[in-house]
DNA sequence: CTGTTAGCGCTTTCAT
DNA sequence: ATGAAAGCGCTAACAG
């Protein structure tokens, strides 16, 4: 296989690298001729120049990193859609990274991306305020780093969310409709926008002159401790009950324990949760949903990374797109 | 802020580049402690090489990419994680391309890696046998390709895939037992899996003496139009009917027409799938599926291409991992 | 308009 | 065991 270089396009047209190198980025300083029979060689070969001397020079890759708790999130797999769509448009290559929702992991990555292997960061990201920030602010003192979804407003870093505590207030309110006794089920209150959405139950919860009850958060971890705590809290129960899941796996968890439980949606019990599941109404069709604008998410935090990477002033720093609740 | 390489550390040190550079690649070349000495100071300052100085001297980037259809199908949401398991154990990151079954985004994709930004690809590929298969060979002259998935027989290029034809044979006889009345649903023919399954599904007809009808294979480009043929079909059905599907998203698509209609599944209509959806059997509770070992598949395809990449000796080029049905 | 040259940060050969 | 120097392929400052 012959390997293929500037060097060696620029010997056959008996001219200099720097010419080729002009050439392909289009320079005005040399003519259009000699521009022209150039860059019509490349395109004929499909030469491509070697995109880690590039990076080496430039101090650019070209490429982007979306960090995500879970890529089966369809959440989250919708936004990546957005996301792509954009650095495509614009010549970006996708690096996805996985956090799992452990913070360990997300500092593992977020150090690694110190090397500079991409010119800007997406991050849903896992930390709280209270926790271990100093990652963040020392990538992002290197390369720009922007939040999608989840992100941490005390830090001076951009990003695009939903309006998670409006939402949530609408969609407490809308439950508390068939029943009182509302539990709330979420990952973890560290978590930024399983905050704002707490503060909206709440929020609701006393507008409707309803008692907060601690008892009525539900944080899990992990699918299997949802089940089995639904498990627990559906068989023994009493009255109806409702759920506002902030989590679509949980609440796929919870639908579970319904089904073999025999306990009817929405009779014997009301759910309303958050999700982008595209077929989610075939399994629950009466279940109301708040459901987020992913796919513009996705797309507009993509658009404010490129424009921090082309050091151009960003407009506004931050976004906050409206979900809609689906009856 | 500070910008730190090998020169900086070397400086500090009183000693050479190459002697920084020799202790940060354990090299045997240099004293114990002067390496220990190095070594402990780059870990405490958390240094990192330039990895695009690294990729341009080794002509390596400790990067891989993975071609899918579609990242929102169970399957390759499930295989990549087994993808990223073997990758970070490994130190490689992972770059994620959809190619939503379009051969020209493969080509272009293809020709794209071909600049050198990673060391190997993984590829559940669009392309057949009949179509271009250029791109691959060239690329594969280049750095490792392997397929998982979906594959090119006639190719030199190792791959892990499923037994499509036997598991199909029996997923078929399965369903004839409900009703004689079966369909074939999938994308396309060109697409090695699925021409796989549909010659399982032929034979199965064949061995149950029944003839086959090529009105009873239905492909289809997207969800829309395999929407819009299952309601025409079913609204004008007289007998019971069976559906072999071999694309979960189509498989939806019949669920939802079927909820429509006001068809019962099992009952009025039999269905069979292929799908990895963890949550499946609470749309569909009674559907017999076709699950496939997803996460092994990934974790084996990588393992393959991490050992082609440090140009090892293969066992063996292919692996065909078994899939299940799920009654 | 074009060529020469330096240098991005790293690894490795060659010399000591 | 260590250092000096070359060079991976590219871009850009400088010179003409």
């Amino acid at each position: 296989m012959q390997k293929i270089n500037q060097k060696i396009i620029a010997k056959k047209f008996g001219v200099s690298v720097s010419t080729v190198s002009r050439a392909m980025n289009d320079s005005h300083q040399i003519s259009e001729p000699v521009k022209k029979k150039i860059n019509s060689y490349i395109k004929k070969i499909k030469f491509q120049p070697n995109p880690h001397a590039r990076s080496l020079r430039n101090m650019k890759t070209k490429t982007i990193a979306v960090l995500v708790p879970d890529i089966a999130n369809s959440f989250f797999t919708l936004s990546l859609r957005g996301i792509e769509e954009v650095l495509h448009k614009n010549g970006y290559n996708l690096m996805i990274f996985q956090t799992n929702d452990q913070l360990e992991t997300e500092k593992q990555i977020f150090n690694q991306l110190e090397s500079g292997i991409v010119d800007g960061v997406l991050s849903a990201c896992s930390s709280n305020k209270n926790g271990a920030i100093e990652h963040i602010m020392k990538l992002n003192e290197k390369i720009p780093v922007v939040f999608f979804d989840r992100f941490l407003k005390e830090l001076p870093i951009p990003y695009v969310t939903t309006n998670n505590f409006e939402v949530s207030i609408e969609a407490t309110d809308a439950i508390l409709k068939e029943c009182t006794d509302v539990f709330f089920v979420g990952i973890s209150e560290k978590i930024s926008v399983t905050a704002e959405r707490l503060m909206g139950y709440k929020t609701a919860l006393s507008h409707n002159k309803i008692a907060f009850d601690p008892k009525k958060i539900l944080m899990f971890e992990d699918e299997a401790s949802a089940y089995k705590k639904f498990k627990i809290l559906l068989q023994n129960r009493k009255n109806k009950s409702a759920f506002f899941s902030t989590v679509e796996r949980y609440t796929m968890e919870l639908y579970k324990v319904c089904t073999e439980l025999n306990i009817k949606v929405p009779d014997d019990i009301a759910i309303i949760s958050f999700t982008n599941h595209p077929y989610i109404h075939l399994f629950m069709p009466n279940m109301p949903i708040v459901s987020m604008p992913s796919f513009d998410m996705g797309k507009m935090s993509t658009e404010i990374l490129l424009t921090l990477i082309k050091k151009k002033k960003l407009l506004k720093p931050n976004y906050i797109l409206p979900s809609t609740i689906l009856y």
